[in-house]
DNA sequence: TAAATATATTTTGATTATCTAATTAATTTT
DNA sequence: AAAATTAATTAGATAATCAAAATATATTTA
């Protein structure tokens, strides 16, 4: 088999053994798949508007509302509107939301990162690079594209035309 | 950064990355990710059974079923109830779900095998090797993990808890 | 500055995805 | 043959998702 052919399987595999961990994950939590990412997001970066939250999932933003009723329902996040600006919403993770997080989402991630820090520290190295050269190339495609809006608008006519 | 933490980032960063494309793909044949996964997963294997479609994907039956219906609806795949075993039904991409697959998914693989393949061929096998290092870290966990069942059980009882 | 335009979020209405539990049909075990 | 198991579907419910319309606030323009 082609080397790229073996990689793409690999990544399949890869994908597909994270997609697996976010369920179980979520079952452990009571938090469907999405709202989980959801909070990930937000742990990452602590603070973000609705909008914004939107931009980084790849959502509408209708759809990140829908997810923020039901994890505000839950507490485990707060909306807070905008002092300057009163269009946006800050969105953040509560106390309790923190906790959830801080518990659940190791199990896996702990089992990684310990065998991967078993590894020597060349073939450390080696992994990160070549995880660097995959992110490029994934993502080559996106770097001369037409910002976002342009792209959903063309999108939607290859979708009109897909339907004849 | 720790070099693990390096290497989480970067995953997730590639995880994104191609879920991105999926969106993208499936906007572009009009038939949703879940639609779209279950015919690459037709098209690997030519014949499964729906049981062992769920199985595959880490989904219930009960979804499975629903997902075929509508991909039935639009003759991009067909059931076919076994002869020996009368329960169970096969599912195979008809030709016009072949012509689709054959059409839209290439794009964004296309770029990424051939930058793979402007690499030298020891950058290559670095990467296939580091990529299959961290596959088997990532399933490493479920080597000597309880069958599925009980992990499913031993969840519940933890969501029970986790409403109250 | 008043009107028009743009931006941020939510609401509405519809389809799809997903699950658990119950049902139906066929096979295997006892 | 009756009981238990297996494969798929159906029923009923919640969640995810989108496009389009509505609402509220900011910015630009005339």
């Amino acid at each position: 088999m082609e080397n790229s052919q073996k990689a793409l399987v690999l990544l399949r595999q890869i994908i597909r053994s994270t997609d697996m961990q976010d369920k179980e994950i979520s079952r452990g939590t009571g938090v469907t798949p999405p709202q989980l990412m959801v909070m990930q997001t937000l742990r990452e970066y602590t603070q973000l508007t609705s909008g914004e939250l939107a931009k980084e999932m790849v959502l509408t933003q209708a759809t990140i509302t829908s997810i923020l009723d039901r994890l505000e329902k839950k507490e485990l996040i707060a909306r807070e509107r905008g002092k300057e600006d009163k269009r946006k919403v800050w969105v953040s993770l509560t106390d309790k939301g923190v906790e959830l997080m801080k518990g659940a989402p190791t199990t896996q991630q702990d089992i990684f990162v310990r065998s991967f820090e078993d590894m020597q520290n060349w073939e450390q190295s080696m992994v990160v690079s070549s995880l660097e050269r995959i992110a490029f190339m994934l993502n080559a495609e996106h770097l001369d594209a037409a910002p976002l809006l342009d792209i959903g608008e063309l999108d939607r006519n290859q979708q009109e035309y897909a339907k004849k």
